[in-house]
DNA sequence: GTGGTCTAGACCACC
DNA sequence: GTGGTCTAGACCACG
């Protein structure tokens, strides 16, 4: 559970945990059942106020990714393969969505956008 | 020059305004040397305080979109037609930078961004 | 923190703090890292609203100066010893430089300009 | 009388106005007793509206640089070489002593000072 | 009539 | 408690 903040972000603390971390259990690298740190050591560990680090495991919740035990701990849903898919490609559909929209705005053509996402992949 | 507000959108109306603005002035829809209504009376027109206006056009001028007379009013840059193609493309390749590394962390190829994109378009 | 404020002054509220701030940080009376008091406290403090107090405050961060950090307060850039000498030494070239120029145009000669100058100090 | 007027300049039309004829008065560029060119004309040539020409006027006026002689034009007040010799001596002071105060806030030394202005002249 | 500055409030997001 | 945004006024400098 590695996770970088930036103070000098312009996104909140809050959701750079929360995106952090939601990407990790979306990437495997977390897996269901795991159990995650209490707040209070993550909090410590990243050097920041316990309310942000509140709030992401409250979002975490609501979004589904983890579930919290009473007196015993948060831990990762047990999400399917096929669910994790699925909202993986949910997410990258509504990224690409916004960036095309905004690209078009510009008078960007398909194929402008397709060469400059082409760009930026090292082996193309 | 025609701008909407949303009152429900996350981002502020500032910021509303100003990409409004921007974009406006990068397609070619206003043109250089034209003069922008008085803050004032974009305020009233868009049913808003003057402050969010100003704040937009403040940035706007620190962007170099826009150059302030005070007395006489605001006059869109002149800036050449190579310079604002610049501009789009600088400010494009920033959007795409954006979305495909977020994509990327979700552990999507190229192949699959390139595909999602082609279909955001009617006639690919 | 001591800032005076003159309502008599041709010089705008927001830019007497911004300099008066910015010339502390520069003279070393305000420590780099130190945090700065909360600008509605300033603001209170000086008997002005705290819109002056918020401009002069973004000018800082804007020149870098200082950075905030939203929801724990603004703190004082992290500039170097060196920076901080560069910076003085930028800024009162500019000084120097538009006076000699003004009198220049007055048909002062360097010699003269020198004199002036060292009849300002006390013991020369 | 050659007046360049810089739209982008943070000083107003009419203080640039007024500083430069000024200036040309003191320096004996333009001789006492000449006569002005009309508000009208001098508003024409520089491209900009009567009213700041009309101000500049005026507080040239009321610092005794010219004289309007209704119906007849505005010509250079007759100053003596030595009244002229004082009021150059009595500005380029007030120029120097507010540019030393700032340098010295900023903690240069005299001799800092000193060297930064003879750096300033081409054959010191 | 134009922008520049300011006041005295308010509500919200964040920590 | 901290800054971010906004409202609805006001007065002034400038052209």
């Amino acid at each position: 559970m590695d996770i970088v903040i930036s103070q000098s972000s312009d996104k909140p603390i809050y959701t750079q945990i929360y995106e952090q971390i939601a990407g990790q259990i979306l990437c495997g690298q977390i897996s269901s059942g795991e159990r995650l740190p209490p707040i209070r050591a993550v909090s410590a560990n990243l050097q920041v106020s316990v309310i942000p680090v509140k709030k992401a495991w409250e979002q975490l919740e609501r979004d589904g990714y983890i579930t919290t035990q009473i007196g015993r701990g948060t831990f990762v849903s047990g999400l399917g393969k096929k669910m994790l898919q699925e909202k993986r490609s949910g997410i990258a559909a509504k990224i690409i969505e916004d960036a095309v929209r905004d690209c078009r705005e510009l008078g960007l053509s398909c194929k402008e956008i397709v060469a400059i996402v082409k760009s930026k992949f090292p082996q193309s």
